[in-house]
DNA sequence: AGCGCGCCTTGATCCAGATCAAAGCGCGAC
DNA sequence: GTCGCGCTTTGATCTGGATCAAGGCGCGCT
């Protein structure tokens, strides 16, 4: 697997606050899918690669509009969400670098994508992406491990937001950042939290007052704790365990 | 696209109350994966294919299972759940013909799946399956496009169980069956209702109280009717759409 | 420094839906 | 038929988390 930076198509800016810089800042070894695809693929892969930059709190895209990019996220986290009419918000996921965005066979995004922090992604025009998948079987395999897995996690989820009260939620949550964290190679314990309490009350089903509130408790059992950064220590990881699991 | 029944081997019974009969009983054609396979796919695929009925309340896998096997609904309906330590369950998904289980990446299943009603399946083993898929991307294709619907609809879920109330749920839920009916073909109003009120509660993340109440005030409020032999009429579908979208 | 604005926390109260309890109501087995 | 069992409905009560309300705290801006 190549670790080799591509040199990719300058862009100008699309809108007044993404930057759309050179994919130097966008190795393409960030993308999941692209591991085990032979040197040609990853070569022309590349040639369609542009790298955008976003500050925290930008909407990258809304529910509806036409689905004619792919994102990859190479630097910061995003977050999915889908609104009622109210404007009641279910956040549908937080995306860290390596996932993918708008992987719809729809013509239009599903779901709203906004930046939680600063955030660096590639851009791919799906046209072109589809061309590449006729050609290289390997790849379009790998996007379907890529929507299983999503699923199984949307699955979870469900678990989550149907039957577990609001202590087992953020034990749940905590321990999935925590796993994504390891998974990636970044320090799991502590683990960073970088989104707001109402974001992740709108991810688990709940108020901001709720979250903050079980934040203190998991804090007063001594469970966690909170430290300064939007950094939270897991002090006892099978307790949360126990607590995630409901057991 | 063939209409054609294809023959099948026949085996014998993997389980008790596991009846296995040759493919007459399941056309390939009612493989929505198929549509657009060309004839010698399409002879290729009926080669393994195994016909499985099944009683109401079969469970055909649970959570954890080996994952050898890939099933397509033919007939009857069928549920997905996953169960907390202490039994409290979330229904993910019920599948109606055309729809697949077990399409999973892991080695294991990732949820039980249990029949509703009488049910007819196919079997493939998985093993060919994938043999299958190397040889012919356009069934790639397909199944990454079912796995990102169903994706879509998991988002769906998520949006209610998370931020929808009572009557929302009950009216998504009516007009999502309402919905899937009038896509396969048969009456979409009234809707048939096969599942009993506790499966409903555990899809929707409510108690069998709770769903039995909201029908009963849909019902004094004559938004829907409950007849007999488990159907519902959703006597005005824009009122419904309202309430589900919580407008 | 001082101001303003977003967050976050904490407290008081409320309420939708859970829980507990008790009938109906089919329907299959005998 | 009638017994028993599982499913559904309906009623009474309870409660976890929502809602309403008020500060506190950090941080960027002037």
């Amino acid at each position: 697997m190549a670790l080799a930076e591509h040199a990719c198509t300058r862009e100008s800016a699309v809108a007044a606050r993404i930057d759309v810089s050179p994919c130097n800042a966008c190795p393409v070894r960030s993308m999941s899918v692209c591991s085990a695809l032979e040197a040609d693929e990853l070569k022309r892969l590349a040639d369609i690669l542009v790298s955008v930059k976003v500050d925290a709190g930008h909407t990258l895209f809304a529910e509806g509009d036409g689905a004619d990019t792919l994102f990859n996220v190479t630097a910061g986290t995003m977050k999915l969400y889908k609104l009622l009419p109210d404007g009641r918000r279910q956040i549908t996921g937080f995306l860290l670098p390596g996932d993918f965005l708008g992987l719809s066979i729809n013509d239009t995004y599903a779901y709203s994508a906004e930046s939680v922090t600063p955030a660096t992604l590639c851009r791919f025009p799906r046209r072109r992406l589809e061309g590449l998948l006729e050609d290289y079987p390997k790849m379009q395999r790998r996007l379907f491990a890529m929507a299983s897995s999503e699923l199984a996690a949307a699955q979870d989820q469900m678990l989550l937001l149907g039957r577990k009260n609001a202590k087992e939620r953020i034990a749940s949550f905590l321990l999935m950042l925590s796993e994504r964290a390891r998974r990636r190679g970044y320090a799991e314990n502590p683990v960073h939290v970088p989104m707001s309490r109402s974001d992740i009350a709108d991810y688990l089903g709940l108020t901001t007052e709720t979250v903050s509130r079980t934040f203190t408790q998991l804090k007063t059992s001594r469970a966690i704790s909170l430290l300064e950064g939007g950094k939270v220590r897991l002090n006892d990881m099978e307790i949360l365990q126990e607590l995630a699991e409901g057991a």
